[in-house]
DNA sequence: GCATCCTGACTGACTGTTCAGTCTATGGGC
DNA sequence: GCCCATAGACTGAACAGTCAGTCAGGATGC
């Protein structure tokens, strides 16, 4: 893959590698359940080189926590500047949120990562300093799409940084139910659920059709 | 305290305070950082003893887990029971799940505990059936306040079942935040948040009036 | 004298972290 | 173009601390 490694790349490859497989270690086990080895093992190294990279333990594993937190982000900034129209901006968020993963290896942002985010912010100033931050991205993204949608005259004009808290803690809600399979709350219907919020509260029409999962 | 007890009684007594003392230990340190040894220096007793209760660590703090969350909702449940007015049902739940708990000693339903609620619930099956059950419970609860609303002319007519849903996860959203202290969305903001979604769904009238916490 | 509740002393396994040292590449002096 | 020094990446082996769980036996009540 990598054609060339000069010693000073290789360094943050490496690096790279151990926090994506960190992340994906704490998404299937659990924060508590990942071990230093297990990291290593994935990446094809030492423990003591993982210790060597990061320090300790605990560095490494809230390191992953934002790592994933950040990418996810990312990701959903970026599909918003190749779609425009609101409606369809709002569904690939929330199918994005809600709907199960398809079982795509690249995606480590798994659900069951999130809910270690949280205990661990909860307990860690530092991760819950950082999780408020980017929380806060987030209902901006929200706020930003409401806004642009309003300019457009697709929407009603609203308040569209309460809009961004109430459709936010609705999708957070939501997809605790369906990541922790309830039956009665699945992904579609979660899917349905915010969708309905949403063309209710910015007033434009919307009619359920079966929705593949996102990305 | 007690003034006798019989041998079976004190059995029984000390598997609650046990735990109780489980299920407060995990909301302060997590899960995964909560040792028998913890347990047992609280409840005066020496780490054997907890083993011979619980037969094995994970027991005792799966149990713990369902323990309090049975607390709360059964807490919830006896609060609707002495209050008969929707607007003042839904106050309360509301309060109680976004406004941060007074300082009083015997609550135990820390926020913090829910967070290791669902990371558990999301690897081991188990607690996700108990989490499942209880959870429609609770959408139970308010599905039935709603009925009895509109029952009593209260409200709108609606579908008591979808607004349960929604309005359950947004109330699991929106305290999601104040637990962990977002700046913007606060326990007040959170509050108004949830009871103005509330207000417009089930169309009655509301005002906002500063809340001290619930319970 | 049996059952239940309970404990101190141990142990066995696990695992984060350290250490001492190897191997490789780079760069500068000649 | 060669050589050596230095730094950075890396590892095997060992260390040290932590804890869940065991065991053998003590108390207490019935």
């Amino acid at each position: 893959m990598a054609e060339k490694a000069s010693a000073a790349v290789v360094a943050d490859e490496r690096r790279d590698q151990m926090l994506a497989a960190a992340a994906a270690l704490i998404a299937e086990r659990g924060f508590g359940d990942t071990r230093i080895a297990d990291v290593a093992e994935r990446v094809g190294a030492s423990p003591p080189l993982v210790v060597y990279y990061f320090g300790t333990k605990d560095k490494l594993l809230t390191e992953a926590l934002r790592y994933s937190e950040q990418s996810f982000y990312k990701a959903a900034d970026e599909m918003l500047a190749s779609t425009s129209a609101i409606v369809k901006r709002l569904e690939t968020l929330v199918a994005w949120t809600c709907l199960p993963d398809d079982e795509e290896e690249e995606t480590p942002g798994t659900w069951g990562l999130w809910f270690d985010l949280w205990a661990q912010a909860f307990r860690h100033p530092e991760v819950k300093k950082d999780r408020v931050e980017l929380d806060q991205r987030w209902r901006a993204m929200i706020a930003r799409v409401v806004r642009e949608g309003m300019d457009a005259g697709e929407i009603d004009t609203v308040d569209a940084e309460e809009f961004a808290i109430a459709f936010a803690a609705l999708m957070d809600g939501l997809s605790i139910q369906t990541a922790l399979d309830d039956p009665v709350v699945d992904g579609q219907r979660a899917y349905r659920v915010a969708m309905r919020f949403a063309s209710t509260s910015l007033g434009f029409t919307w009619k359920y059709r079966r929705r593949r999962a996102g990305r």
